[in-house]
DNA sequence: AATTTTCGCTTGACACTGTCAAGACATCAC
DNA sequence: GTGATGTCTTGACAGTGTCAAGCGAAAATT
């Protein structure tokens, strides 16, 4: 047989184990994350994880490599049919902050950065992919509004708005109450955050 | 007698603890942080740390605590004789983002809210007296320059932009060789932020 | 001055953790 | 069928946080 999930003993223990992962995190935040627990949870032994993934660092690397992919993803879907640069750019804040407080236990990964292991070719690959579309954005910003506009200095300052906001406001465990708040408020402040930013960037 | 710093056996036993852990973190990140090796580096027992901060939670609170009111003197001292609003937030930005890369080992602490008891008071008077600090510079931007300026808004922007940039800069561990190349384009860059946000700031 | 209480800290134990080496065992190639 | 491969288990190791009990010095009380 030829699924593609199904390899040998168990299925697809791999994403199994980081599906587990990432629901222990969203219940116990990063810290109470234990490469056991998750083994319990998958109903493999306490050594299965390491097999796969070498350590408890590989594992959590795994899970943000999948963090920063679903990110990317969300990012393209949030532009789709948009025109107006400042739109696009405006969407895809949004996309980022929804995203993450949607995936508490994706991005508490993502952002502890000692949790991970830099090298990581799929972390790589998926993370910088993420921050090519902001500089795609930046850069379409500046062909349609300000052709002096230092791309590197706006992507920076974009990004670490937007970063900062989300990991100022995602509380975790608890997300239920708190993150839901801030979801119902996020548009409205995005949308300041555009609006500031783009006075900024617009030539006067 | 009346040594502030000796109360008994060991002189200043918390205070002890928590330059160690500073020192811990500093050196292997918060991952890396441990009770008993804390209390080793101390010359205690490895019970000792409980005794006074009850779990590690409670020193690392203690830690967090100590670093706000750092990053609040540092803010006093930044703004010393500045008497332009925009200069004064200028300078709290560097304060911060300086403040943040050079102490690390508190810096790790603050920001990764599920090490810390946000029910502590010490910690709660500390943070907030440093936010209260932006609210302040935001305010008197407000008056002299823009009347309809949403303060809240400009605050939540401006902390994320600098704690964003702060985070996603900070290296840690290998503090030495990442850190001290952000110090040093940190100015200009922080430069550039200000420039780009006054300009959505101010009234147009 | 003697004695009790208080407080700082130690000691020992518990269940838990990550990682490593060795082995079991199903599948695949041949 | 036989060996090789890769998946997973088992067992052990040192290290962890936390708890209960105990020790001994200082302070308070008498």
């Amino acid at each position: 047989m030829s699924m593609a999930t199904s390899t040998y003993h168990h299925g697809d223990l791999p994403s199994a184990l980081r599906a587990a992962t990432v629901e222990l995190i969203t219940e116990r935040g990063p810290t109470g994350f234990s490469l056991r627990e998750v083994a319990r949870r998958a109903g493999v032994s306490h050594a299965a994880p390491a097999h796969h993934f070498g350590s408890s660092k590989g594992l959590l690397t795994s899970v943000a490599a999948e963090g920063f992919a679903t990110l990317v993803a969300a990012f393209d879907e949030a532009v789709e049919g948009l025109d107006d640069p400042i739109e696009r750019l405006n969407a895809m804040g949004k996309a980022y902050v929804r995203t993450a407080l949607n995936n508490p236990g994706h991005f508490g990964v993502m952002c502890t950065d000692e949790l991970v292991d830099d090298a990581d070719e799929a972390f790589i690959e998926a993370s910088v992919g993420a921050y090519q579309r902001l500089l795609d954005g930046i850069t379409a910003i500046r062909d349609a509004h300000n052709p002096s506009l230092d791309i590197d200095a706006a992507a920076t300052m974009t990004w670490s708005a937007v970063h900062g906001y989300a990991v100022l406001h995602s509380a975790l465990p608890g997300v239920a109450e708190k993150n839901e708040r801030v979801l119902a408020t996020m548009d409205e402040t995005m949308n300041s955050f555009t609006k500031m930013m783009m006075d900024g960037y617009r030539a006067r």
